[in-house]
DNA sequence: GGAGCTTACGTCTCTCGTAACGATT
DNA sequence: AATCGTTACGAGAGACGTAAGCTCC
């Protein structure tokens, strides 16, 4: 599980579709398809249901956005107060 | 940012000790201080005050560890949820 | 001198993009 | 016929382990 795959995930999770949301991640669209599959595979889990022509996000896909987004922002939060802290050091007198 | 990155430096902060936490994590000593060091200079933060000998946590370094702590919690209780609503597929009559 | 962190280097795995295919509308 | 998702393959990048160097107790 990597965490650019959990990125690709919200994004193709909220417009259900692959072809658009690799064009505005600037990637391919089988390298795309390809991190979503494997995410599922390594997960055991599938979050989208599949008919070979489209995609649909199904109740663990809804489930997993969920969570994952607020994962994903509680991270940048991390980061982003760490950076803050490093901006103060040295700053008491 | 990998997110392997982040579990390491979450032990690596636990113990403060890179060969110590190697061992445990089973993975080499130089591949784990390499990961440390590599996630700071990505994030541009320095989480460890070194003395070229051994290693403190610093501000920026505790608050980065009970953040991302949280948020790698959070990621596994997603995974959790979402396999336990894919055993539930179908069981609804 | 022993314990600990870092750098150098070769290898191997993995990810990506291009090309080709199958399916649906 | 056109659009969308998936598979195949070659190339490039990235991560790891071994070996070596340097510092502190």
């Amino acid at each position: 599980m990597r965490l650019l795959q959990l990125h690709y995930f919200i994004e193709v999770a909220e417009t259900e579709n692959v072809s658009q949301t690799a064009k505005k991640l600037h990637i391919s669209q089988p390298a795309l398809s390809r991190s979503i599959r494997e995410l599922e595979q390594e997960l055991g889990v599938e979050f989208f249901s599949r008919n070979k022509h489209s995609l649909e996000l199904n109740p663990q896909g809804k489930s997993f956005q969920h969570n994952i987004q607020k994962a994903l922002e509680m991270i940048d939060s991390a980061v982003i107060d760490a950076r803050r802290l490093n901006e103060l050091k040295g700053a008491v007198p």
